[in-house]
DNA sequence: ATATTTTATGAATCATTCTTCAGGTTTGGA
DNA sequence: TCCAAACCTGAAGAATGATTCATAAAATAT
């Protein structure tokens, strides 16, 4: 799999005048319409260029490949999220771990519901993509955000932080992807809605003691 | 998204002689190489059949198209890790609750670890293909045992089975794509082998009363 | 008013790759 | 042995789509 990464994937150049700032604009919001309404599949540079209303090479003066738009599209998606996430963890702090449990997952999934089609079009766009930098980096904040939430609960103490950093991580982004990424029922997220605070508060009080 | 499915995915015709099985194991076969050495986007018909040994026109003969080649190297791999979930559901029936969640988790995690570089690249597969019949089929089957399984717990009850069942699916599932897709460290994998068990019974004890 | 920079255009280029098909080879039975 | 069915070949066809570049327009600076 020759996925580009790094450089190849940062913007060309940088718009300098308010009607190219716009121009970006533009090219952004079409491509996640193209996504949405044709898929990843028939995502084209032309067909971008068109929905947005410019020709193909305006795009390519911003944008030095198609994937670099692609990346762009999902880097926004994720900080969105992890802006979600850390903000939370700054709000619940040295509350009782209850209720950061039920906090963090439904900052989670709200950051991700707020547009299901458009996260479900992610999912497959970054499995096209070399994702790791942009993952790392985001799983690098997200983590230390939480682990430094655990630490700071008022009514019990999280042994080994990180450990539970990390399988609460995946069990929010696992879970919430393997409900989501399906075309799910309504009832499939409502389980999820109702199941997951469950099993994140169960397995954090398993995994702590008292102060 | 013009993905493929239904009927266009099966096989155009069925080999008879013994030399033909032999050419289809073998295309098989090249597919996941092909798929390892140089990734989804670099698989093609030509590259598949070179590696196999045949030409691009016997490929043609026993796949009606590339992607029904695809799709049944993702069926084969999701149908193995439900052998071994089914399985495992029915070995541990009648036992307490605890060993059931730990022998679970552990035949999950063995199914998907057995080729760790395999399940990396059938992730990606997946995206390209609608897999929304076959990953049901999947999950229906996954379901039902593991919805019997805990309806047999030999030391507690577990209230609303199908809701319990569907998290640890989503669970299971979730946590181990996410651990497991990006170039998880050998640490991230013993993380999660070490926690997922503990999440699992957290979860199953909260969700179950005595008998 | 003029020069310079920025921005936009889109037909043409270039490369890739899926898929077919007409014709050859092998197999297994009569 | 001979024939029909099964199997294989791989060059050619056809379509697609990413990317470039010479040119023109618009904005800004001088």
């Amino acid at each position: 799999m020759t996925r580009p990464s790094g450089d190849a994937l940062s913007a060309r150049k940088q718009p300098r005048q308010a009607r190219a700032q716009f121009t970006v604009d533009a090219i952004f919001e079409a491509t996640i319409q193209v996504l949405l309404s044709e898929g990843l599949s028939a995502l084209t540079t032309t067909r971008v260029a068109a929905r947005a209303g410019v020709s193909v090479g305006t795009l390519y003066q911003y944008f030095p490949q198609k994937q670099a738009l692609l990346f762009a599209v999902l880097q926004r998606h994720l900080e969105a999220v992890s802006d979600a996430v850390c903000a939370t963890c700054a709000r619940c702090r040295a509350m009782p771990l209850d209720q950061m449990a039920g906090a963090l997952v439904q900052a989670y999934l709200d950051a991700k519901t707020r547009d299901i089609a458009a996260t479900r079009a992610l999912y497959v766009v970054a499995a096209e993509l070399d994702t790791d930098d942009l993952l790392g980096a985001v799983a690098r904040r997200n983590h230390s955000a939480i682990r430094d939430l655990l630490l700071s609960a008022g009514d019990r103490r999280v042994h080994q932080p990180d450990a539970v950093a990390f399988a609460l991580r995946a069990t929010l982004a696992g879970t919430t992807r393997a409900v989501l990424e399906r075309d799910a029922t309504q009832g499939d997220l409502a389980a999820l809605r109702a199941e997951l605070p469950v099993l994140c508060r169960a397995y954090l009080v398993a995994r702590s003691g008292p102060l």
